[in-house]
DNA sequence: GATCCTCGAGTTCT
DNA sequence: CTCGAGGATC
């Protein structure tokens, strides 16, 4: 691709960056005559050759005005932005390019510090006393913030002496975590707006019109920069700022440290990206300055952005991207998932083009729409997640998603319960994805364990009618499998033998892998124990159900209505008569056994066993393993890389073992 | 009746 | 991992 077209897929790139940096970080690094100028040409090229215009193209929408209540206040010392490096290369170029300019061999001794993201402002104390405070805005022109500012309570109103005659000190207002997610909750607690990130609450809560509100907010503030200075000598190095900013009394990051040319810069970084996601507050990045003010000052300036500092970013957890659709899937219990399905981005290190909305009231909830250009996120939990919709970018039309009253795969009738958050396909087993989901189940690692039969071949072999049933599963031929696409003799034989071996399986999980409503892996187990065999809980009617633990009236029922079910009956024999079997278990009451009466948790990747077979052990000599930590848990055993479980495990102070502590405790 | 503890179900990507 | 909901407990 060359010519117009090319340069019209650049300009829009451009520009969504632009709109993700204005949109999502409020943070817009052009001045709004440099958008308007992209914009223009795009506007230009695409009249030029309408074809060159794509539906998300950014001439295509409405666009929203910001509005400016705040007092302006002009900047005596410009207040610049950063470059940006994304990576290792750029990183050496700066620095060489540094080298050069300076005519230094040495190593460059550079002052490195995380790269918070917030909100930057410029704090002025005269004669110690604060006197004024100011946004950013274009760089030379800020809005005064001054009574926002004033509430922060980490932010000093009088220096500590000896102060200088003027003080403008630079540095960022942001929202810790902690206070983030509490305003966030009981925000939606009493149904108001949340804030998508805590860089929009702390802009958000600063651009507050009533100071009051501000002061209700968790902000906080660090600083790392010097606008002016009077009545005392500016500082020789970046780490002398730091110094007596920190002496007069103002908070400095603690993570701020002096490092060795770009091997020391690089070094910080990966430690710090190591790290933060255990940080209290979010960061973006590392800044690397150069720490003489000599080198400083003979390095000066390009148009907005020092050369001798450089901010290193971290890969962007979260980025713009456009709803093609909003699609309803059909799962094992006939639940209707909508999901949407995106223009593929990338995100957190990986290309996302699906995201789950869990269900209908989350979609009208967050309100997203077909056409909608959404916030995806994907941070330290791997599942992505639609934050909000940019309701700016709306296309004009664009209509609430609706549940649909049919099922999208069969055509039943589509039932909500009245209360209940899902809504299901009446089909049953006559609906194809039901089939499906349940084959699929049924052949899970934790159910029958049937390796080779995933998604692919299960959907083939239920649209070609080869399967409707578990038991069908084995009176496929070797010529039937090898018969689908994409498998041939040796994967084939492969599978047969794997359904061969899942003929030797166990009571708990056949009940399991039989897919009855509300009876999960832990319910299974429970129930297996009770009865000792299938013919007994087959037998029995919904009160002997519920005296198993954990069974109540509605699990009962659900229980008890699929073994009256003359298929599922059928079915079940089915599967004896292909030879699938399952010893009896004793029936006990209690678990007996040294570990009696204790309930473990297992998380985190233990090294010499798997989680399973630890599992086993514990509850061979009678512990209870549960997934859930709480006060009732004895003890957490953590492997490496454990994460919110362990966190939570000391928050309650319960004991914590290793692997090694496990293999001590189980000897 | 309220609250806490669990379990179940659904989901993403490499 | 998160959410919703069932079950147990006070």
């Amino acid at each position: 691709m060359t010519g117009p077209a090319a340069r019209a897929a650049w300009l829009r790139e451009q520009l969504a960056l632009h709109d993700y940096r204005y949109y999502v970080l409020d943070d817009p690094q052009v001045p709004d005559a440099e958008y308007d100028r992209l914009m223009r040409e795009l506007r230009q090229l695409e009249a030029a050759d309408p074809q060159l215009v794509t539906a998300d193209s950014p001439t295509q929408r409405v666009a929203g005005s910001p509005g400016a209540a705040f007092r302006a206040v002009a900047h005596t010392v410009p207040m610049l932005s950063l470059d940006n490096v994304f990576n290792e290369e750029e990183l050496r170029a700066f620095d060489r390019r540094a080298h050069e300019r300076l005519g230094e061999d040495a190593p460059l001794t550079y002052v490195a510090e995380p790269k918070l993201d917030g909100l930057a402002v410029a704090v002025t104390w005269r004669d110690g006393l604060l006197e004024r405070a100011a946004t950013r805005g274009d760089g030379s022109t800020g809005e005064d913030v001054t009574a926002n500012v004033r509430t922060i309570r980490s932010l000093p109103q009088r220096l500590r002496a000896p102060a200088p005659a003027l003080l403008e000190a630079r540095g960022e207002v942001f929202m810790p975590l902690a206070g983030f997610e509490r305003m966030n909750r009981e925000a939606r607690e009493r149904g108001e707006k949340v804030f998508v990130n805590p860089r929009n609450a702390a802009a958000g809560s600063l651009r507050q019109l009533d100071a009051r509100i501000s002061a209700a907010r968790p902000l906080a503030a660090l600083f790392y920069g010097l606008g002016r200075i009077e009545g005392l000598a500016a500082p020789d190095s970046q780490q002398g700022l730091l110094a007596l900013l920190r002496s007069v009394g103002l908070p400095v990051s603690k993570e701020a440290r002096a490092v060795q040319g770009v091997e020391g810069c690089l070094e910080y970084y990966r430690d710090l990206g190591a790290r933060r996601s255990a940080l209290p507050y979010q960061i973006d990045g590392v800044v690397y300055k150069i720490d003489r003010r000599s080198e400083q000052e003979r390095l000066g300036f390009l148009s907005r952005a020092p050369r001798w500092a450089v901010a290193h970013k971290f890969p962007a957890d979260e980025a713009l991207s456009v709803v093609r659709e909003v699609e309803f899937q059909v799962g094992r219990t006939g639940t209707l998932t909508p999901v949407a399905r995106l223009e593929p981005v990338f995100v957190g290190g990986v290309t996302v083009s699906n995201v789950t909305l869990h269900n209908i009231d989350e979609v009208h909830r967050k309100d997203v729409r077909s056409g909608d250009t959404v916030i995806v996120r994907r941070a330290g939990d791997v599942i992505p997640e639609i934050v909000a919709v940019v309701i700016e970018r709306r296309p004009p039309g664009a209509a609430p998603v609706t549940l649909p009253q049919c099922c999208p795969v069969c055509g039943s009738v589509v039932l909500r319960v009245e209360g209940e958050a899902a809504a299901r396909c009446t089909g049953g087993f006559t609906c194809r994805a039901q089939r499906q989901e349940a084959l699929l189940h049924f052949a899970s690692r934790r159910a029958l364990d049937i390796e080779g039969l995933g998604d692919k071949v299960v959907e083939q072999l239920v649209e070609r009618n080869e399967v409707a049933s578990p038991a069908d599963l084995y009176r496929l031929s070797a010529a039937q499998l090898a018969a689908l696409p994409r498998m041939g003799e040796k994967s084939a034989a492969n599978l047969l033998a794997a359904l061969e071996r899942s003929k030797h399986t166990t009571l708990p999980r056949l009940l399991f892998g039989l897919g009855i409503r509300d009876v999960g892996e832990v319910t299974a187990l429970a129930l297996a124990r009770h009865f000792g065999s299938l013919e007994a809980l087959m037998a029995a009617d919904e009160d002997s159900i519920q005296r198993v633990p954990d069974v109540g009236p509605v699990v009962a029922a659900h229980v008890a209505a699929f073994f009256a079910s003359a298929a599922h009956r059928t079915g079940i024999r089915a599967l004896q008569e292909a030879g699938v079997t399952w010893p009896d278990m004793v029936p006990q009451a209690a678990a007996d056994g040294v570990l009696a009466g204790r309930t473990f948790v297992i998380t985190g990747t233990l090294t010499g066993m798997t989680r399973e077979q630890a599992q086993q052990a514990l509850v061979a000599r009678g512990a209870r393993v549960s997934n859930s930590v709480s006060k009732k848990t004895s003890y957490v055993v953590a492997g490496s890389d454990a994460g919110l479980k362990l966190a939570k495990a000391q928050e309650l102070g319960i004991p914590v073992l290793d692997e090694q502590g496990l293999r001590d405790l189980l000897r």
